[in-house]
DNA sequence: GAGCACTGC
């Protein structure tokens, strides 16, 4: 799995004297602009040092003083936390010092703090606290150009701020050149600007000026765009000629092709998911076989995050003497994860991408064509540390039809969540809040209705006090919240506490060892308890707080994910923390029953409370097995399968909650599921089911 | 009897 903690191994190659790094000569431009005008979009590859100096600049700038905080956002935790130790090194001083980091779970920041990384949905949450923001002089959103949920709702939310902090906040947004007008025209409100990205170096700081105020006239903001360096290296595009039937076979072909007839370097193939990377991983490495003795040779690597950290690592490694090394990747080699040395890229031209379906309020997982601006970003992997060529095993037709950018996630997800955030922001009317780009509005029904009939909201679609605004504080999604907030009146909340964590970290419990697959199976068993998934996960945590943290070889005997579980305690801890301010009181009951026999949850009243308080939140995600062991929707209209890693796969029940459900190829899978009465959904959703 | 791209509080 990757983990949070892939650490700074990927990342140091990158580093050069800053003073090398093509932005020292944009510094005064840069300084300059970012002091006349509210909002400056930088456009620069990775590697171009804005991450790392533009917050140096600004601190030596004297942005920084009152006290005042420069915020750097990242979409993910690990380049949070890396470039926090970079900078700190420039700087000369130990990370949470001047320079800091701050991600869930891990503050590494002081009073002295002036420059502070962290996740956009972290700085998100501290507007909870601080609604504008104050203790912050500069916001700099980084990586914006890839468009996660957070990092859209943050801009709308920065956009109001601005409206409140004319004069004394700056924001700095990084993109990537495509999107850099939409970022400008989203703060200034032009939508006549035709403004072209900058090039500093052929400008007189005069014609940025003047470029820059274009649009200021009918807003009341204004901003620029500098553009701080073009392509590292060149990548030459080559397209297939003809359609491709088979992607993995003509993938596999083609590394070959490239082995074959191409000068040294290693090769990077983008496929969709972690079977098919085994197939081509198998493919080459029968092939290779083959080749001639004295040739040189070929090493195939998988990387997806479904592999441990271990397994992660050997794609960094050099090959050995007299070999080529050739990856096939998920889309994790997109923008996640780096590799050096790579010269050629194969493309399939597809990814996996998730979707909510807003009628059915089932999520989907499907292989899509990637869009241009991923294609793009993919092919520019090759020309990292030289020119080098990209394969796309397209046509150019196919490419020119594809859509210029991927869907942003805000227009394809579940929105309950960003819903519940947003109100408690005091965001009141959604529809009207200015997003980059707007959701659909099914996707707001969908979202509003299941937080109208969870509690959350009342008949005006005000967020409810106490209810609505605790479970907006709370960090899981809205039923589950529910369920934690209903576990007092159900005496079991030290159970729920632990099944919300444990859930939370979405199916990384188990570890699979290479090559063993039917092993899984019973070490599973042993912790298998009949009600359901959730009482299996209980027993597993506690299993683990008992024995695991002290024997060694407890997770690793049990098949059980030691860094997944370590998560768990601390979200754990985290939740209870939460739970303990509203007021609510955790009676630990855990060390009361870890001898009973069998394994778990004290007795069947309390597992059936907990049965209970689930239905409370989850009757939304309910089914009914069928006398052919699948499950149908209360609508009844989709055909429900219990996920293999579910000990419902193979067990009978009649009515259950659940709480995921995804389809995946063409079927639909429910995880994490458990037995329930059907009155149970009567007593505790009685509006809910009298709407259907 | 068969499997989830990637993030994040």
């Amino acid at each position: 799995m990757a983990e949070f903690d892939l650490s700074a191994n990927f990342i140091p190659s990158l580093h050069k004297p800053s003073s090398l790094l093509p932005i020292a000569r944009h510094r005064q431009n840069l300084l300059y602009l970012i002091e006349t005008y509210p909002v400056t979009i930088v456009v620069g590859q990775t590697g171009s040092g804005k991450t790392t100096q533009i917050p140096q600049y600004l601190e030596q700038a004297g942005w920084c003083s009152d006290g005042k905080v420069i915020a750097v956002t990242q979409p993910r935790r690990v380049a949070a936390t890396t470039v926090a130790i970079r900078v700190a090194e420039e700087v000369g001083c130990k990370v949470g010092e001047e320079v800091g980091y701050s991600i869930r779970f891990e503050d590494v920041t002081s009073a002295a703090t002036r420059i502070k990384f962290l996740t956009d949905g972290l700085l998100l949450r501290e507007a909870l606290v601080d609604p504008l923001l104050s203790r912050y002089s500069v916001i700099m959103v980084d990586e914006a150009h890839e468009r996660s949920l957070s990092t859209d709702v943050l801009l709308g939310v920065l956009k109001k701020i601005l409206k409140k902090r004319p004069n004394d906040l700056r924001i700095i947004i990084s993109s990537a050149t495509l999107q850099a007008e939409d970022f400008l025209r989203f703060f200034t409100g032009d939508t006549d600007l035709k403004s072209k990205p900058t090039d500093s170096d052929a400008m007189t700081l005069d014609d940025l000026i003047t470029q820059a105020s274009t649009g200021a006239g009918k807003s009341a903001v204004s901003g620029t765009i500098i553009n701080l360096e073009g392509r590292m290296y060149p990548v030459d595009v080559l397209y297939s000629e003809s359609s491709v039937e088979d992607y993995i076979e003509k993938a596999v072909q083609t590394v070959f092709d490239i082995h074959t007839k191409e000068p040294d370097g290693d090769i990077l193939v983008f496929l969709t998911g972690r079977e098919e990377i085994d197939t081509a991983v198998q493919a080459i490495s029968e092939r290779a076989a083959n080749l001639h003795p004295r040739a040189q040779g070929l090493m195939a690597l998988p990387l997806c995050a479904g592999l441990s950290t271990e397994q992660q690592m050997y794609v960094f490694e050099e090959a050995p003497e007299n070999t080529r090394k050739v990856i096939f990747s998920t889309n994790i080699a997109e923008a996640s994860v780096t590799i050096d040395g790579i010269v050629y890229v194969v493309d399939s031209g597809f990814v996996k991408l998730r979707a909510f379906n807003p009628l059915t309020g089932i999520e989907t997982l499907t292989a899509t064509p990637v869009s241009k601006a991923s294609a793009t970003q993919r092919a520019g992997r090759a020309g990292r540390t030289k020119p080098g060529k990209c394969y796309r095993l397209y046509t150019e037709a196919s490419f020119q039809s594809l859509e210029e950018t991927t869907v942003p996630e805000i227009q394809r997800s579940n929105l309950a969540p960003v819903i519940l955030q947003l109100k408690a922001l005091g965001i009141d009317n959604i529809v009207r809040f200015d997003f980059l780009t707007s959701p659909p509005a099914e996707l707001i029904i969908r979202a509003l209705e299941l937080l109208y009939s969870l509690g959350a909201l009342d008949d005006y679609a005000k967020l409810t006090k106490p209810l609505g605004t605790r479970m907006a504080e709370l960090a899981v999604e809205p039923m589950m919240a529910k369920t934690l907030l209903s576990a007092p009146s159900f005496n079991c909340l030290s159970e729920i506490l632990t099944i919300a964590a444990m859930t939370s970290l979405g199916g990384n419990i188990w570890v699979q060892p290479d090559g063993e697959k039917k092993s899984m199976e019973s070490p599973r068993r042993k912790f298998a308890v009949e009600e359901g998934d959730q009482l299996t996960l209980l027993n597993v945590y506690q299993a683990f707080i008992t024995k695991g943290k002290k024997e060694g070889r407890f997770c690793h005997d049990n098949y059980i994910n030691f860094k997944a579980m370590t998560r768990a305690v601390s979200i754990r801890a985290q939740l209870k923390r939460y739970l303990e301010r509203f007021g609510m009181k955790v009676e630990e009951t855990l060390s009361s029953n870890a001898n009973k026999q069998p394994l778990a949850v004290g007795g069947p009243d309390k597992a059936e409370q907990i049965r209970r308080c689930l239905t409370a939140g989850f009757f939304a995600h309910a089914a009914k097995m069928q006398p052919d062991g699948t499950f149908r929707n209360v609508a009844g209209g989709t055909i429900l399968h219990a996920h293999p890693s579910s000990l419902m796969f193979n067990r009978k029940a009649d009515w259950v909650i659940f709480h995921e459900v995804m389809e995946t190829g063409n079927k639909t899978f429910i995880r994490d599921v458990t037995k329930i009465e059907k009155g149970w959904l009567v007593e505790y959703a009685a509006g809910y089911y009298k709407i259907q």
